[in-house]
DNA sequence: GCGAGGCTTCGGCGGTGGCCGAAGCATCCG
DNA sequence: CGGATGCTTCGGCCACCGCCGAAGCCTCGC
């Protein structure tokens, strides 16, 4: 990029609401088919069809064919973070007035949702915070390391640590790494506080699924946890009972009737 | 946030060409007048007025005033690496082209420039190329982290590291950090390689411009390395002679005169 | 206090770009 | 092979939003 043309073209992108629907859709991972996209955004096939060959062409979304379906995902984890960074922004500006009625619907993306290939909301913040407080991990604003003692109690919950390591470092574009083991901090937009990106955040998060400890919720990037994922998530990590995680941000529940 | 709406909404003020200049104008971390970013944008002041008033508004930027002028500013790092993240989204989706013909003013951004609070370009990727070799940083794309060595290093350079620990805890925002000084790898969008950024960014950038050794260039965000700061650098980092940071990435300077 | 400079508000103009209906390819299926 | 489904292209409509000229408010300096 040499001027503030492409730019400002990126932004541009992700600033109609059409577009930005299909994004934040596309957020959770997967792939979708452009007739889900264009219900998703709530215009029709022809207009989705316009706006995605615009993404596709810069470089924002991958599509590749299967049968007569097409079928478009993020293109890269950079683009994942960069959406990622502007909800952060998004939030926090919104954030400052008092907090708003939220909907049931609301109110489970808050909980747990995908965040890209990791987890985030409530959950994922509880889990950030227990592995810290356990010295398991550590976090900063700045970067995030895992410990022995975090990378023994990972791979004890079926976490495939060493193909993170080496996903992380392939992903390395020539820096080393040095062998340690760090996992990016991602500021939950929802929760104001950091969670587990990066490759060790997509690992856990890979074998919570693998696992059936979490599933999707139908039509939304909130998960829901099983009953089994519930057992194994208190045992793992010492939430006390599952309204825990009810209380770990109260205000966000304001409105909503708690049983 | 609990819509796409503030999403997109952010996207798009960034996405307009005129606030989009205003913002990469304000990416090197300092204030400007309303009258200053008016020309940045190649628009009349009034223009200008309205779109500050909505980037203000929507908590991009920061205003305060001061006798008869406005001074405007990003309104957080988070701001910062959100535009960071987006540049190199806009650079990816251009880079895959052949490398386009720059001129002498790029040419001097692609050598060394403030990115908010911390250097990039070149100069940058070669300050956290060298640094990683010597074992004094370590860097990962989810990650890093300095050294014992790095510290005692950064420390004999007259970077004040404390502050910057304490500055990186602070903004830690509930989590500890356990003491470790992370060091925020960025990416750098013209070398599409890791410089370091974070709090011991910030830091070390700090003290470049307080020892005298780079130097704003009136009206970009490129600094210039005065003859002190080469020799400093030179000395302090190994470069073996300054035109090492020529060869550093070739193929960025083709169509320029190299002497 | 008065003029000058910095910044903002108002009003009207114009262009970019999103939207859909209709029609046109590609693929799958019976 | 013909109909159904998924996706794309084309053309025209319309709204939104950025732009500037003019005028008004605030602060400074003489």
């Amino acid at each position: 990029m040499l001027t503030t043309t492409a730019f400002a073209r990126t932004a541009a992108l992700i600033g109609d609401p059409a577009r930005a629907n299909m994004l934040a859709a596309l957020m959770d991972g997967r792939a979708l088919t452009a007739r889900e996209l264009a219900e998703a955004a709530g215009v029709t096939a022809q207009t989705a069809s316009g706006h995605l060959a615009q993404l596709t062409g810069a470089g924002l979304l991958a599509m590749e064919r299967q049968g007569r379906h097409r079928y478009h995902r993020l293109a890269s984890s950079a683009v994942a973070q960069m959406l990622e960074s502007i909800m952060a922004v998004a939030a926090g500006g919104a954030a400052p007035a008092r907090p708003v009625r939220v909907g049931p619907r609301d109110a489970a993306l808050r909980r747990a949702r995908t965040c890209y290939d990791h987890l985030a909301g409530q959950l994922a913040v509880a889990i950030a915070e227990r592995m810290t407080e356990r010295g398991q991990i550590e976090l900063s604003p700045d970067g995030g390391v895992i410990t022995a003692a975090g990378t023994d109690f990972l791979r004890g919950l079926g976490v495939d640590v060493a193909a993170a390591s080496a996903r992380a470092a392939r992903r390395g574009g020539g820096q080393s790494g040095g062998g340690r083991l760090f996992c990016r901090p991602c500021l939950d937009w929802s929760e104001r506080r950091p969670h587990i990106a990066g490759a060790i955040g997509a690992a856990l998060c890979a074998t919570c699924f693998a696992r059936g400890w979490i599933r999707r919720i139908e039509g939304t990037r909130a998960v829901a946890v099983t009953p089994a994922g519930r057992a194994a998530l208190d045992a793992a990590f010492g939430f006390r009972t599952s309204l825990e995680l009810d209380f770990a941000a109260p205000h966000t529940y304001i409105g909503v009737a708690r049983p």
